[in-house]
DNA sequence: GGTGTGCATGCAATTGGATTGCGTTGTTTC
DNA sequence: GAAACAACGCAATCCAATTGCATGCACACC
């Protein structure tokens, strides 16, 4: 399934922007914040605003993820399909503000403390950092 | 060992603002925002901007622990001590935002993967809000 | 118990991410 | 193609967090 046919699926229209930014966030290892997609979209001429407005839509629709690192800001990421990830924990290190994917089964925890874990995220200082 | 011990251990001034803000972080059950403690010490003619300053100052000092909870807000609790508790992970309800202290082992990490852990933060939906 | 030094505070102003209002543009449906 | 309505651009606003600076207070030293 492409991007048009997601977008579709989900009920949005198809415009050159949310491509745009689905491209981006296909593109991303990690997770990326608003700033950092708007930055790599400069040359397109898409609002900022609009970018954050195309992130918030696709993470009511479930195509995208919003995680909260550590320093206060939103990070969003593809979910799911083909380029996209399944929901996993995310590590960020304080110092150089990297933001780490864990894989989905590194973190465990026993599901009679916590029904419905949407985000894991955990803060502390990389190897590198250490 | 009492608050003004603490406070001349950590080698901070021993003032009444300090005083006020510890005795109001041992009386909560959970970690409080900074809106949430000045709003609790508004009769003492103590500043906003003061009692962030004194949080801060606390946290720089480890007397006080500061987690970023998944709707983007600091919040802080008091760390060590008679009253206090020592690092845990922490889950917040997305719905009703209620945060809710979790036992020290209740998620596990391997070391593997993941060094000098200084926050978990756990989002989702709480039993009531299920 | 006074006095000086430097940290702490009050107040005003600023930052920066997130959010909203509104008129205009563009996509989809028929 | 035209109508209906969602998406967009732009300006403005919100609010937690942060800073600057003049004044006040704690505490070490006498
Ligand atoms: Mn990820
Ligand atoms: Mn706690
Ligand atoms: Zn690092
Ligand atoms: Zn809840």
């Amino acid at each position: 399934m492409d991007l048009r046919e997601q977008l579709r699926a989900a009920k949005l229209k198809v415009t050159s922007g949310r491509l745009s930014v689905l491209r981006e966030l296909g593109r991303a290892k990690g997770p990326m914040s608003h700033a950092e997609v708007a930055e790599r979209l400069e040359g397109e001429s898409l609002d900022k605003v609009t970018v954050w407005r195309i992130l918030v839509a696709l993470t009511e629709v479930g195509l995208v993820d919003r995680s909260n690192g550590g320093d206060g800001t939103w990070r969003f990421e593809l979910r799911s399909g083909s380029l996209g990830h399944d929901p996993h924990p995310h590590f960020t290190c304080l110092v150089c503000k990297t933001v780490t994917c864990l894989p989905h089964d590194s973190v465990r925890i026993p599901p009679r403390i916590v029904r419905g874990v949407v985000d894991v995220q955990i803060t502390g200082r990389c190897e590198k950092c250490g």
